[in-house]
RNA sequence: GGCCCCAUCGUCUAGUGGUUAGGAUCCAUGGUUUUCAUCCAUGUUACCGGAGUUCAAGUCUCCGUGGGGUCACCA
């Protein structure tokens, strides 16, 4: 069975980058029928919080990723790592390593002075003198000197580390007794089971020594897959100064599960020419194979499509529920389906749909300057004046089309063009150009409504 | 700097030795529309450079160049 998992530290939010490594890792894992788990990195106590680690979970929810199972807390298992560390203290195959952070800091310093790559050089590693008098010390593990780390990664190929470029007898425990990540990373995987692990590739150089921990402790190597990284505009690796990176930012700015998630999956992954993929067929199609080897570049744009895309395409009914997440209550206007239909088609996010939806219901405060240039020409007056007329004299005005067949007949008895009456009237309407069919918007604001700002025009506009 | 990864339109990408290098987005133009949007059509734009292998290279090899990542008692 696949299992796979998301690690996040609950230092922030969930950004775009986490979100889209745990899609990918969350669609193998269903795909195969196998399962996608939680793990909360938080055994840094100092830059933890609790209610990061809350936000990243609420964020998962609001996609519809679930995770199976209990969500594992790392500072809860120390138990389990001392456990690891005893074991390969006894087995020799970790040590206590006495040298100070002073004694580390000229080691480095000088190595780095002689152009040498900084590392640790085992002093302790079989140390059989005097112990410093009263000197901490941290637990480092013994890694191979010499030889070859080979990653088997899925997206990248083999590749290959020699060890005495990258390696030395790395921390597994620090001073006051925490282990590191390198060490917990693995155990974790291993303990949990996690036969695929997808991740960002600014993992790919860890690999090494959390591949020194799965030998040491005799565990079976996991199947890697690194994902290149998303990069902002300027091509650097995506951060938080870089907008809306917080997940449910995006849900402020109203964007719909399925949009970002349709964009994040398109994101370094691609299935042939196909763009638009349901929750069900990205499951059914994804294959980490078909991910990208170079990375991405962070564009809206093609979100933007993807959201009115989906609104265009979302039923009135679901269309109206989401909304009313943004304040805006349909359910009892009796022209909803029709205003909704409208706007579907000229919007392309919630939330400009529902300042859209606003603009047309609010009673226009102001005309716009340049629309009433072009409107309020010669005879303008007479026009409206006698739509007016036939306004509040028609019987049954319900459906657009009725509202048209008004605007016709003044066509016709006046003998002028439909932009004679088009432009005073949408402009008496909603004050500026754009938007709905003029009948459709009538229909939308009703008889009286119409009426209203159809007065209210003729009074005070000049000309 | 060491090590590692990467390189096709502005952007997301297809492409696994023989293609007029395809799709999407963006942009522009035209059509539809009383306006706007949608929709439809059309168009501009790409294989980082140089060697090599081969009858044939975007595709394989090498060397450059460029970009990125990583080198902690952070995760």
């Amino acid at each position: 069975m696949v299992v796979t998992r998301f690690a996040p530290s609950p230092t922030g939010y969930l950004h775009i980058g986490g979100l889209r490594t745990a899609l990918f890792s969350y669609l193998w894992a269903k795909k195969n029928g196998g399962k996608f788990v939680l793990r909360i990195e938080d055994t840094d106590k100092a830059r933890n919080s609790e209610a990061a680690a809350i936000g990243i979970v609420e964020a998962f929810k609001w996609l519809g990723l679930e995770h199976d199972g209990e969500i594992t807390y790392q500072s809860q298992r120390d138990d389990i790592y001392k456990t690891y560390i005893d074991q390969l203290l006894d087995e020799g195959k970790a040590y206590k390593c006495y040298m100070s952070k002073e004694e580390l800091d000229r080691l480095r310093e000088s190595q780095m002075a002689k152009k040498e790559r900084t590392r640790y050089e085992g002093k302790y590693r079989d140390f059989s003198g005097e112990i410093p008098e009263g000197a901490e010390f941290v637990i480092r593990i013994k890694s191979p000197e010499s030889g070859e780390i080979i990653v088997k990664d899925g997206i990248k190929g083999d590749v290959v580390f020699n060890v005495k470029d990258i390696l030395d007898d790395f921390i597994i425990a620090r001073s006051d007794g925490s282990p590191t990540y390198n060490f917990v990373v693995a155990i974790d995987d291993a303990l949990m089971g996690i036969n695929e692990v997808i991740r960002g590739d600014d993992h790919l150089s860890n690999t090494p020594k959390q591949i020194v921990v799965y030998e040491a402790l005799g565990f079976t190597i996991p199947m890697f897959y690194h994902v290149p990284m998303i990069h902002n505009s300027d091509g650097k690796k995506l951060s938080k100064r870089d907008g809306a990176t917080d997940v449910m930012d995006y849900k402020k700015q109203g964007y719909t599960p399925q949009s970002l998630l349709n964009f994040l999956v398109r994101l370094g992954w691609s299935h042939g020419d196909q763009e638009i993929f349901s929750f069900e067929e990205m499951i059914e199609l994804f294959d980490p194979k078909d991910i990208n080897k170079s990375a991405s570049i962070y564009n809206t744009e093609k979100l933007n499509w993807l959201s009115a895309h989906y609104i265009k395409n979302t039923s009135n009914a679901e269309l109206s529920k989401l909304l009313e997440e943004y304040g805006l209550i349909l359910s009892s206007h009796d022209k909803a389906e029709i205003l909704l239909d409208e706007m579907k088609d000229r919007s392309t996010t919630l939330v400009a749909m529902k300042e859209n939806i606003d603009e047309i219901l609010k009673v226009p405060t102001e005309y716009d300057e340049k629309a009433s240039k072009k409107a309020f020409k010669e005879g303008w007056s007479e026009v409206l004046n006698n739509f007016l007329t036939k306004l509040e004299s028609a019987q049954e005005l319900h459906l657009p089309n009725d509202y048209h067949k008004l605007m016709e007949e003044v066509v016709e008895e006046m003998e002028i063009g439909f932009g004679k009456i088009g432009m005073p009237l949408r402009v008496a309407m909603i004050g500026k150009m754009g938007g709905p069919g003029l009948d459709s918007i009538m229909a939308i604001l009703g008889k009286a409504e119409s009426i209203k700002r159809l007065k209210k025009c003729i009074g005070t506009q000049r000309g």
